[in-house]
DNA sequence: TTTGCTAGCAAACAAATTGTTCTTTTTTAT
DNA sequence: ATAAAAAAGAACAATTTGTTTGCTAGCAAA
């Protein structure tokens, strides 16, 4: 790719990531982004065709890298191995978002962080598929359910954690999410 | 209260609705809405300072309506009598969701679905609360975190439900949600 | 290094949206 | 019956949107 579109496509994503930390996403304008990311209009809508566009590929992005980092862990370490249960695979996500700081969890600490938490849920949906599928203690209940539950879960968690200013550890929430899921894994 | 107001009021909520089947919520204008509701602008604007204003109207109407509802019923039947169980309680807003088909489900199966979900789970956390400070298993985990939990999964699976076509009954899905409450109730 | 291709920019554009102000008409409550 | 209110309609400046144009600068492959 050339240069210059990679200088644009991050200096409209690092822009955007700034107006939300201040603004709601429904209040900031394409013309704020233009603004902030000192792009031309036409640059902008040369990379993105709406601002919901813009949205998604910067949460394709972030969470996509989140996600293929996890699974890439329980690739190498091996899905059924007894030393690395799966819930610490729920550990290793806590761990990675408070680590990336800036990046991430400033976007999921604004006021719009439901819209991201919707698009994590959904990165992380598979990769739980994988959890569930091989460990689940009650097959009777239907595996797309368990999934939701797991996945909505996680993320209604994270976005409680980050709303209470971060106070636990990621060990501690983890052992939190252990304690519930129990029913599951 | 004028009649004249409620109707205004009542024409604005239903156009409202009818746009948000057709059109995620971003994508409507307050133009729009004027159009269908066929008020005035002006009007408009006298009852409601955005179109955010708006839907927060909205939807505390109609969770207003549905926990009080609930709350009720906690009330009459005892919040600790042998005969209520608590997860009951969700029995009975799932089957309250499915029976107010056109107003509530309506809202909860469009595109823009999750906004109404956020509201709806603030409106249960008072509920939860009180479910879970009398009777949850686990007084070591923060009560905070499993109001959290409970309304959020809860809001979760009705998400699932819904968008899965409604396929099962509330009182299969009020056992599906007893199973992965037991470690909380 | 030259050459062709691509990205970016600035300006301008019509169309639509927003929120407000005004006057006029209708409806309500008492 | 009357005074207070709510609604309608029109008009408004300001902003936003998405697109087009012509021009400039940067890139990559020869």
């Amino acid at each position: 790719m050339d240069r210059r579109q990679q200088k644009t496509r991050a200096a409209i994503f690092d822009a955007f990531g700034s107006l939300l930390e201040a603004k709601s996403y429904n209040r900031i304008t394409v013309q704020d982004i233009i603004d902030a990311a000192n792009v031309g209009r036409t640059t902008f809508y040369a990379h993105f065709e709406t601002k919901d566009d813009l949205l998604k590929a910067l949460c394709e992005e972030l969470f996509g890298h989140i996600v293929s980092t996890a699974e890439d862990r329980t690739h190498t370490h091996g899905l059924y191995s007894q030393q690395d249960a799966p819930e610490s695979i729920f550990c290793h996500l806590l761990q990675h978002l408070q680590e990336n700081g800036r990046n991430i969890l400033g976007l999921l600490s604004c006021e719009s962080s439901e819209i991201f938490l919707r698009y994590f849920k959904d990165s992380l949906s598979g990769l739980i598929r994988a959890q569930c599928a091989g460990r689940r203690k009650r097959p009777d209940l239907p595996l797309e359910f368990l999934v939701n539950h797991v996945a909505g879960s996680f993320v209604e968690m994270v976005l409680w954690w980050i709303k209470g200013g971060l106070r636990q550890t990621p060990t501690e929430l983890d052992g939190y999410f252990r304690a519930v899921m129990e029913p599951v894994f």
